[in-house]
DNA sequence: CATGGGATTGACT
DNA sequence: GTCAATCCCATGC
């Protein structure tokens, strides 16, 4: 299974949003399928490069196929794909996995201080949640999702043509109505099934 | 240099 | 449904 390359992500950010779903996201053997993608674009006040080129979203606006980490709420890790050419701040955010392996070291490492452990269902249904599951860390931004260690593979046969619905992003304030969020349909993995 | 606001989650009423 | 935890960094004085 081979990494997708960084032409795949020269594109359009909503293209890329759309086909992320079926992929698969690897860290350090524990991985799983991408269920659900928002998009995110320069253009729009939801996005951290509509302010433009400042330390923070320098990656944003580089080589697309990397990876965009950043702490959110002070707390989680969110993990982005930068997408379109160099010069335009775009960047597609996985919110949420299908485990698909390393189950037990994503249950040890989502298990909370009370020892819950998360059903299946709740390890990677959400941004926040995946990164911890699959231990990615500020210190994986800027690296390549084609070669570093973190990476994202292609759609394998049995993921070829899933049925993707389309709906407003999540928690955000601001181009709330911008329908750029994909989610795999009927998936329960997905952060929040309805719309 | 001080301030404020999050692309969230989980615990609790 | 409400709410706090907690850190990076953009912004403004």
């Amino acid at each position: 299974m081979r990494p997708l390359a960084p032409e795949f992500y020269a594109r359009p950010v909503l293209e890329v949003a759309r086909e992320l779903i079926g992929c698969s996201v690897c860290h350090d053997r524990v991985s799983g399928v991408i269920v659900e993608t928002e998009a995110y674009h320069d253009s729009e006040p939801a996005c951290h490069a509509f302010v433009g080129l400042t330390p923070r979203t320098e990656p944003l606006f580089g080589e697309p196929g990397r990876a965009y980490v950043y702490r959110s709420y002070g707390i989680h890790a969110m993990l982005n794909a930068v997408c379109e050419p160099p010069g335009i701040g775009a960047a597609v955010l996985i919110r949420a996995l299908q485990p698909c392996a390393g189950l037990e070291q994503m249950r040890a490492r989502r298990t909370g201080p009370g020892g819950r452990v998360p059903a299946d269902g709740e390890l990677c249904s959400g941004p926040g949640k995946l990164t911890q599951a699959l231990a990615i860390e500020l210190s994986d931004n800027r690296t390549s999702l084609s070669s570093g260690p973190v990476r994202i593979h292609a759609r394998t046969a049995e993921w070829r043509d899933p049925a993707i619905r389309t709906g407003v992003r999540i928690g955000i304030s601001r181009a709330v109505e911008l329908p750029w969020r994909f989610w795999l349909a009927e998936n329960r993995h997905v952060s929040r099934p309805r719309p």
